[in-house]
DNA sequence: AGCTTAGTTGCGAAAAAGTCGCATTTAGGT
DNA sequence: ACCTAAATGCGACTTTTTCGCAACTAAGCT
């Protein structure tokens, strides 16, 4: 009985205080990241969306849903981006180094820092976002 | 009087127990990282040392010696990749959203925290590494 | 509901980033 | 000095990301 299309509201205020626009396109990738239970790569996104919509469109979505802070870019040191919904920032990620495995991690551990970063910077006066990521060796690749 | 050629002396220890060769490459491109100031992409570093190696082999290199942990990949979320000498993990970064210029952060706000998080984890074991960047708007660049 | 128009998309091309196979060269042990 | 496995250069190639432009569409206006 209540509400459940949360994210696509969201999408909605988001863009269009923006003077953005509610798009097919930006819905389904939004969408998609919501389903989904790890980041996703571009490649990834267009295709599972295949014939929905074009890739060059994929990475102008991304980049449009990324301005507007409603998804996060993730690097796992794959050489290409990840990309996740931008929940509370409640989590970081590890990876393994080897098989490429990646695990979240629980809890935020920099919120508070962000101001004592700021006072000491010269050049910087406001924080956006950050990332924390781990690089390890999970389990089944430890020797 | 006293040692100078640090880093080439650990190139050679670290290259060596682990059965890799010093050459020639590695080095140049071990220096270039001392002497840089700030973290440098495959291609600056190729530009840097152009005729001297080929961007194949920039690439190798990076590899072998991220992997004997002489040096740290970045991610500025420039979809491409930074290197940077790993001296004691003792900095992080912070870099503006809008013209990429990015700025060392004193003192590790990690250590200490990675035993907490191998604990909860079900599937990791060892944590090897960690990037923590934090990305905001530079003075220059805030409207 | 139709008109308008600036924002968006699809398409094709291309730039940028990174990888690979193979012949040649070289580090480092004997 | 020789030998051999490791590393490099070269060229081709794949993957990842970006761009220009014509066609399309969201959303404000009437």
């Amino acid at each position: 009985m209540p509400n459940k299309p949360k994210v696509t509201d969201k999408l909605r205020t988001s863009l269009r205080q923006r003077g953005f626009r509610v798009t097919n396109q930006r819905m389904l990738i939004l969408e998609l990241l919501e389903r989904s239970r790890t980041p996703l790569s571009a490649l990834e996104i267009h295709q599972q969306l295949k014939m929905k919509l074009d890739r060059a469109t994929v990475y102008r979505v991304l980049e449009v849903l990324e301005a507007t802070e409603l998804i996060r870019r993730i690097d796992f040191r794959h050489s290409h981006a990840h990309f996740e919904l931008a929940r509370a920032h409640d989590h970081h990620h590890i990876v393994c180094i080897k098989c490429g495995f990646a695990e979240d991690i629980a809890g935020c551990k920099i919120e508070g820092i962000e101001q004592s970063i700021l006072r000491k910077s010269r050049r910087f006066g406001k924080i956006k976002e950050h990332s924390l990521e781990f690089f390890g060796v999970c389990k089944d690749c430890a020797d």
